[in-house]
RNA sequence: GCCCAUGUGGCGGAAUUGGUAGACGCAGCAGACUCAAAAUCUGCCAUUCGCAAGGGUGUGAAGGUUCGAUUCCUUUCGUGGGCACCA
C-alpha cells in the first residue's frame, strides 16, 4: 500500500475490503487442529427498506467477538444468510405484483451490500436463505421427520412413529402396557381392525407434526386468514374489517411434549435472567390437582382443576365454563332457560367485546355440588371468566383467596367463608399461602403452604383426584394460509395426509400470477388446481371412473345444496366397511330403515373425506355408534373434528354408543326424530353450510390426491437454520453429523429480545427432536444468548404556522398553511415570551411577506402550529439546514419561510422507534461514507452497553472519528508526511526502533488487560473508552514506537479491522493482522509499590496519603494520624477506629 | 392486575466483589495557532456557599443494614418490555 499522510479511510476501507475479498481471508474450513468457536446472529429479514444504523448493533458485536477469538487461536464459524421467507415480500407483491422471489433478490443485494461496507468477516460461501429450494427442501424434510416421529411418554423423547404402529399392531395400546393414549385403551386385536381412517386418526393425535381442527382468524371482508400480529384489538390491521375465529384444518407442532424438557434446557443455557424468565411464563407451568365434586341428585361428577387444594374449606361456589359439555347435563329445570340464555350471550361475545369490557357476568345453573370433605352444597354456576381450555374448564371458586372469585361472589352476592382469619378482610381477596387454615376441617391449624401437600396426600387416598401439572403453552400453530412459505410435503387422500418421499423434495413453491387467497381462506395455492390435484399425485390409488360415479351418487343430495360425494377409492372402503359392521349398528341399521322414520337411510357412506356410519341425506342427519364415544377426552377430540367437519358442509351429526343402542332403543329412535324434525328445518332455511368445500382442496378430500395448499410460517425456515451454516452445500443431507459434532453448539447467539418466545422455544424444539432421532449430538442449539438493545431514532421537528384564531371570536380563523411559514422551536414554544412572540413574530413574516398580517390587531389572535417531522438527515444536531429543506420532500415546501432564533433555525427533539415514516432513521451506509466503517463500527459500540435500548445521536460520532485520527497520527507524522517508525532501527535497539519506556509499556499491558477483560464479558462501550484513554496517554508520551503501537493494532483489529490491517502492513509485516496473535499482558509490568489511598473521616473522603504496598495495618494507622489534615479534623480526639483496606482505601472513625 | 428490566451531569454513559461517584465521549465555555475558516492543541465543565483555602448537598424518593451504599434489604414513584381472566 502507498504511504499516506493522512487517515484516508475512503481510500483504505474499500482497498481492504477487496483484498480480504480476494484471499479469502474471512473463508472457514471445517477442518482445523484449532478450537471451534460459532457466533451467530440472528438472520435478518430482507426487507425493501434495508438496514438502518439500529440494525448493525449485533451485527457489530458479534463481528468484534468472532475477530477476538480468532486471535485468540480460535477457527471461528461467523456466517450470515437470509430469512427471506415471509409476509412483508408477499404484501409488497400483492400491492405491486412483483413476484416476492424477484424483490426478495434486490433486497439481498441492497443488504450484503450494506454488510459489506460495514467490514464484516462473513464467509458468504456459507451463506443460507430460507426460500431457497436448496435450503427449504431441508426444511420439509425435518418437517417429515416431525410428521413421522411421536413423542413417547414414557422415555420422553420423540421416537419413529413406526415403532408405535408396530406397539398398537401387537400390543394395543393398554393401561401399563406400551403406548396407551390417555385414557384411551384398545387391543392389538381392535387396532388391527380399525379401518385406516381410524387408525390414521389415531396417529395422527401422537405425531410431532399433525393436523387437526383449529381456529384461524377469519376476515371475512379481506376474505382471508389473518396472522396473530395482523389483527388489532379484534379488526384487521389492514383496514380495520372485523375478524372473528374459525375453525380450519391447521397444521400444528406438539411443542407442548416437550415443555418440561424446554423448562429443564433452561437451566443449562447461559440467556439472561429476563429471557428464561420469559420463556417459563410462556410454557406456563402450574402445579396443583384435579379434583372430582359430586353433583347432589346426579350421577355425574364436576372436575376442577386448582393449585391451591388447601383452599377446599372456602370454595363457596363451583365456576364452569359455558361451553363445558356437563352444563346441558346438570341445569336444573328452573334454571334452564336462563342458562340457555347465557350461554347465547357468551356465544354472542367475540374477543373484542371481551376485551373491551371486562365486566362481571354468570348464571347459576340451579345444580349443587357436594364438597367431599364436609358435604357441604355448593352452587354450580356458569361464567366467560372460566375459560374452556385450560385446565377441565371448570373451578372450584374460593372468594377469600381469588380476586376474580371474590369479585363473582360480591356481584352476585353469594356468601364469603373465610378460612384465613384475619388475613381477610372482607374487602378484597388474599392470595397468600401464609395464613393458618381456620374453618378448614382436617386442615385447621396448617400453614397453608404446607396444607397444600396435606390436601393432596388426602385427595388422592380418598380417590376423588390426583395430582395434575397443567401448562398455559398450547402447540404451535404451522400453518399459514399464503404463499411465500414452504409448501407442506404432504398430499391429502381420502381423508388421510400422506407424506412426499424424501427423493421428492423439494417440493417447489410454484410460481403464481395472484397473491390473492384462495376460496374459503385457504391460501394462494388453493388457486393452483393443476398444482393441487396433478395426476402425478394418485398415490397407487386405482383409477376409476369417478365422475359419473360420483354423479349417480349424489343424486340423493339434491335437498343438501352443499354436498359434494366421495372418491372411487372411498367407495371401496366404504363397500368392504359395510361388510364388517357391529352388532349395534346393525341392529340400528335396521331401525334405520324400517318405516318408523318415513326417511331413508344410507350407510357406510362416503361424505367428504369421511365415511359415515348412517346418513340421511335429505335431511342432512348423520347418526354414528361408537363403543364408546366421549369416554376418553382424545375420543371425544377425534368426534368432535370429525363432527365438527360434518357441520361445516351442512350436516347434523348424533352419536351414540354400542350400548345406549342395543339397550336403550326407543330413546336413541326418540332422539333421531327430534333431530330430524328440527335438521328438515334447517335445511329449508337454505342457509345451510357454505361452498368451501365445493373445489377441490385438502379440507374436501375430493379428488384422487391434492396437495397440502398452506404453507409453513417463517418461523420453520429458522428452527434450524444454524445447522445449514455448517455444511451449506450438502445435497445429500440438512447437516452432515461430522459437521454438526465438530461445530457443535453455538457457542454466542446475538439479537433481539422480539424472539423471545418464537423463534428460541421453536428452535430449542426442533433441535431436541433432532438431537432425540439421533440426528445432531445436543439438544439445546444455543449456549448462550446476547440481547442486542434497540437503538431508538432521535426525531427532529418544524413548526409550520398554521392559522391565526382570534381570541374574541372563535369562527374569525385566518388560515396560513399555505405560506409555510416555519417557526423556529424556542420561539414557539415558549409560553412566557407569548405576547411579545406574537408581535415579534408577527413583524418578521411581514418581512417575509409584507403586509400579509395586521400588526395592529395581532395581540387578539392565538398562533396555531402544526408540528412536522423532518428528516434527520437535513439537521444537523438540533439546527435545521433551509436549504436542504426546501429541497426535500421533492420540493413541497420550496417556499418555506424560516423564523429564526440567533439566525438559527432550531428544531424540537423527541426520541422515538427509528422508523421510516418518522423520519428519523440513519443510513449506515452514509455514515461509512462520511467517516468510515471503522469509526462508524466503534461508535455504535461506543453508544453504551449492547444489551441497553438508547437513542441514537449522529452528533457523537466526531469523537471517535477523532480518536481513529488520533492514533493515525501515533504512526505518522503529518508534518514530515512520513511514518514515525522509519528509517529501520539499529540492530541493537529493540525491533521498530527506540526501545519503550517503563511508562509506555505500562500504558500498553493496562490496555491489553482491560481490552481483553472487557471484550469477554461484551463490554464493549468501555473497550472503546480504553482505547481512547491508551492513545491519549501515548500521544502524551509522544510515543511513537513500534514495540508498543503493533501489539496495539492487534488489539484494535477486532473493533476497527481496515485501519488496523492498514497500519500494520504500513509497519511493514507480513501476511495479515487478522491471523496475528492477541498479545498477552505482562502482570509484572502493572505491578505498582505504591498507592494514593483515599483517606476518608467518618465516611467522608478528606484526603489522599501515598503508601507503600506492603505497609501493614499499624503502620498505616501511625502515618495516617500523623496527616496534618487528618489530625485537623480529629480536633485533639482520637479516633475510634481506623479502617484500613489494602490497596483500597481507608476510613478513620471518630 | 401479574412478571421482568431499569432510573447517575445539558446528553450517551463509567464505577467488574460494598471501598475516591461522574471514567471516556458529545455538547458548551475560555484560550493558543490562523488574515480567516477548517483541522489541531491547552484549560474549565454535577450543584451550591466562598476572592480563595475550604465546606455543604448529590446516583428517582423515603427508610434500614454498615466504619463506609450508585451497589445489599424494605417501602414507594417514574420509564421500558413481556403476559394478561391460566384457577
Amino acid at each position: 500500500m502507498d504511504q499516506t499522510m493522512e487517515y484516508d479511510f475512503r481510500k483504505i476501507e474499500p482497498q481492504w475490503q477487496s483484498a480480504w475479498k480476494k484471499t479469502g481471508a474471512y473463508k472457514v474450513s471445517n477442518d482445523s487442529a484449532k478450537p471451534k468457536y460459532y457466533v451467530l446472529d440472528m438472520f435478518p429479514y430482507p426487507s425493501g427498506a434495508g438496514l438502518h444504523v439500529g440494525h448493525p448493533l449485533g451485527y457489530i458485536a458479534s463481528d468484534i467477538y468472532s475477530r477476538y477469538k480468532r486471535l485468540k487461536g480460535f477457527n471461528v464459524l461467523h456466517p450470515m444468510g437470509f430469512d427471506s421467507f415471509g409476509l412483508p415480500a408477499e404484501q409488497y407483491a400483492l400491492e405491486t405484483g412483483q413476484h416476492p422471489a424477484t424483490t426478495t433478490e434486490k433486497n439481498i443485494a441492497t443488504f450484503k451490500s450494506q454488510l459489506d461496507k460495514i467490514g464484516f468477516c462473513y464467509d458468504w460461501d456459507r451463506e443460507v436463505r430460507t426460500s431457497d429450494p436448496k435450503f427449504y427442501k431441508w426444511t420439509q424434510w425435518i418437517f417429515l421427520q416431525l410428521f413421522n416421529s411421536y413423542f413417547c411418554n414414557t422415555e420422553k423423547k420423540a421416537l419413529p412413529i413406526s415403532l408405535l404402529i408396530k406397539k398398537y399392531e401387537t400390543k394395543g395400546a393398554m393401561p401399563n402396557t406400551g403406548e396407551p393414549i390417555p385414557g384411551k385403551h384398545f387391543t392389538a386385536d381392535e387396532w388391527n381392525g380399525y379401518r385406516k381412517q381410524k387408525q390414521e386418526e389415531i396417529l395422527m393425535s401422537r405425531r410431532l407434526a399433525f393436523s387437526k381442527y383449529g381456529e384461524v382468524n377469519w376476515c371475512e371482508a379481506l376474505a382471508t386468514v389473518l396472522a396473530n400480529d395482523e389483527v388489532v384489538n379484534g379488526v384487521s390491521e389492514r383496514g380495520g374489517h372485523p375478524v372473528v375465529k374459525k375453525k380450519m384444518r391447521q397444521w400444528y407442532l406438539r411443542i407442548t411434549s416437550y415443555a418440561d424438557r424446554l423448562l429443564e434446557g433452561l437451566e443449562t443455557v447461559d440467556f439472561s435472567d429476563s429471557m428464561k424468565e420469559m420463556q417459563r411464563n410462556w410454557i406456563g407451568k402450574s402445579e396443583g390437582a384435579n379434583l372430582k365434586f359430586k353433583i347432589q341428585k346426579s350421577k355425574t361428577e364436576l372436575e376442577v382443576y386448582t393449585t391451591r387444594p388447601d383452599t377446599i374449606f372456602g370454595v363457596d361456589f363451583m365456576v364452569v365454563a359455558p361451553e363445558h359439555d356437563l352444563v346441558n347435563k346438570i341445569r336444573s329445570t328452573e334454571q334452564a332457560a336462563a342458562v340457555d340464555e347465557y350461554v347465547a350471550y357468551v356465544k354472542s361475545r367475540s374477543d373484542v367485546d371481551r376485551m373491551a369490557e371486562k365486566k362481571i357476568t354468570g348464571c347459576f345453573t340451579g345444580a349443587y355440588a357436594i364438597n367431599p370433605f364436609d358435604g357441604k352444597e355448593i352452587p354450580v354456576w356458569i361464567s366467560e371468566y372460566v375459560l374452556a381450555g385450560y385446565g377441565t374448564g371448570a373451578i372450584m371458586a374460593v372468594p377469600c383467596g381469588d380476586e376474580r372469585d371474590f369479585k363473582f361472589a360480591q356481584h352476585f352476592n353469594i356468601p364469603i367463608t373465610n378460612i384465613i382469619g384475619s388475613h381477610f378482610n372482607g374487602e378484597e381477596a388474599n392470595p397468600t399461602k401464609e395464613a393458618i387454615l381456620e374453618n378448614s376441617g382436617f386442615l385447621n391449624g396448617l400453614l397453608m403452604k404446607d396444607a397444600i401437600g396435606v390436601a393432596v396426600n388426602k385427595i388422592e387416598e380418598l380417590g376423588i383426584g390426583k395430582r395434575k401439572v397443567n401448562y398455559r403453552m398450547r402447540d404451535a400453530g404451522f400453518s399459514r394460509q399464503r404463499y411465500w412459505g414452504e409448501p407442506f410435503p404432504i398430499v391429502w387422500s381420502d381423508g388421510i395426509a400422506i407424506p412426499l418421499d424424501a427423493e421428492e423434495l423439494p417440493l417447489e413453491l410454484p410460481h403464481v400470477d395472484k397473491y390473492g387467497p384462495g376460496p374459503g381462506g385457504e391460501g394462494p395455492l388453493a388457486n393452483l388446481k393443476d398444482w393441487t390435484s396433478s395426476p402425478s399425485l394418485l398415490h397407487g390409488v386405482e383409477k376409476g371412473d369417478g365422475k359419473t360415479f360420483a354423479k349417480k351418487e349424489a343424486k340423493g343430495a339434491a335437498l343438501v345444496p352443499k354436498y359434494k360425494t366421495g372418491t372411487p377409492l372411498q367407495y371401496e372402503f366404504a363397500k368392504q366397511m359395510r361388510k364388517e359392521y357391529t352388532e349395534a349398528e346393525n341392529h340400528l341399521w335396521q331401525l334405520l330403515r324400517s318405516n318408523q322414520l318415513d326417511v331413508k337411510f344410507r350407510r357406510q357412506h362416503p361424505i367428504e373425506s369421511y365415511i359415515v356410519d348412517f346418513v340421511c341425506l335429505q335431511s342432512a342427519l348423520i347418526v354414528e355408534v361408537d363403543g364408546g364415544y366421549h369416554e376418553s377426552s382424545e375420543q371425544k377430540m377425534y368426534d368432535e373434528e370429525r363432527s365438527r367437519a360434518l357441520n361445516e358442509i351442512g350436516f347434523t351429526v348424533m352419536r351414540f354408543t354400542n350400548n345406549e343402542v342395543l339397550q336403550n332403543t326407543d330413546e336413541v329412535i326418540r332422539k333421531i326424530k327430534e333431530v330430524f324434525v328440527k335438521s328438515e328445518s334447517l335445511v329449508n332455511k337454505e342457509d345451510v353450510g357454505s361452498n368451501e368445500f365445493s373445489h377441490p382442496s385438502p379440507q374436501s378430500g375430493e379428488g384422487q390426491g391434492v396437495r397440502e395448499t398452506s404453507t409453513m410460517p417463517g418461523y420453520a425456515g429458522s428452527s434450524w437454520y444454524f445447522l445449514r451454516y455448517m455444511d451449506p452445500h450438502n445435497n445429500q443431507t440438512f447437516c452432515d453429523r461430522n459437521a454438526s459434532d465438530y461445530w457443535n453448539q453455538v457457542d454466542l447467539y446475538i439479537g433481539g429480545t422480539e424472539h423471545a418466545v418464537g423463534h428460541l422455544l421453536y428452535s430449542r424444539m426442533w433441535t431436541k427432536v433432532l438431537f432425540d432421532l439421533g440426528l445432531i449430538g445436543y439438544d439445546e442449539p444455543f449456549k448462550k444468548l446476547l440481547n442486542q438493545g434497540m437503538i431508538q431514532g432521535s426525531s427532529r421537528f418544524v413548526y409550520r404556522l398554521e392559522s391565526l384564531i382570534s381570541n374574541l371570536n372563535d369562527s374569525d380563523k385566518i388560515s396560513l398553511g399555505q405560506y409555510n411559514i416555519f417557526i423556529s422551536h424556542n420561539l414557539h414554544s415558549d409560553p412566557n415570551l407569548k405576547n411579545v412572540n406574537r408581535t415579534e413574530i408577527a413583524n418578521l413574516i411581514n418581512n417575509q411577506i409584507p403586509g400579509l398580517l395586521n400588526i395592529a390587531t395581532i395581540e387578539d389572535y392565538a398562533f396555531s402550529f402544526s408540528t412536522l417531522h423532518v428528516d434527520v438527515n437535513i439537521v444537523d444536531g438540533i439546527e435545521l439546514n433551509t436549504n436542504e429543506f426546501k429541497k426535500w420532500k421533492n420540493g413541497e415546501y420550496l417556499n418555506a419561510i424560516f423564523i429564526l432564533e440567533n439566525g438559527k433555525y432550531i428544531c424540537g427533539v423527541e426520541t422515538e422507534k427509528m422508523s421510516k415514516r418518522y423520519f428519523n432513521t440513519v443510513d449506515p451506509v452514509d455514515l461509512c461514507n462520511d467517516y468510515g466503517a471503522d469509526t462508524f463500527r466503534m461508535y455504535e459500540m461506543f453508544l453504551g452497553p449492547v444489551e441497553a435500548s438508547k437513542p441514537w445521536d449522529t452528533k457523537g460520532i466526531e469523537g471517535v472519528h477523532r480518536f481513529l485520527r488520533k492514533l493515525w497520527r501515533l504512526f505518522f507524522d503529518e508534518q514530515k508526511g512520513a511514518i514515525w517508525m522509519t528509517p529501520a532501527p539499529s540492530p541493537s535497539e529493540r525491533e521498530g526502533g527506540e526501545v519503550a519506556t517503563d511508562a509506555e509499556l505500562k500504558i500498553l499491558h493496562r490496555t491489553i488487560k482491560k481490552i481483553e477483560e472487557d471484550t469477554e464479558r461484551f463490554s464493549f462501550n468501555t473497550a472503546v473508552s480504553t482505547f481512547m484513554i491508551c492513545v491519549n496517554e501515548l500521544a502524551e508520551l509522544k510515543c511513537h514506537k513500534k514495540e508498543v503501537l503493533e501489539k496495539l493494532l492487534i488489539l484494535l483489529t477486532p473493533y476497527a479491522p481496515h485501519i488496523s490491517e492498514e497500519l500494520w502492513s504500513q509497519l511493514g509485516n507480513e501476511g495479515s493482522v487478522l491471523d496475528a496473535t492477541f498479545p498477552t499482558y505482562n502482570p509484572a509490568l502493572l505491578v505498582e509499590s505504591t498507592k494514593e489511598y483515599p483517606v476518608s473521616i467518618n465516611g467522608k473522603l478528606r484526603t489522599n496519603i501515598e503508601l507503600a504496598l506492603d505497609l501493614e495495618q499499624k503502620q498505616v494507622e501511625e502515618i495516617v494520624l500523623q496527616n496534618e489534615i487528618v489530625q485537623k479534623w480529629l480536633e485533639g480526639r482520637a479516633p475510634k477506629k481506623i479502617i484500613f483496606v489494602k490497596n483500597k482505601m481507608i476510613n478513620v472513625v471518630i
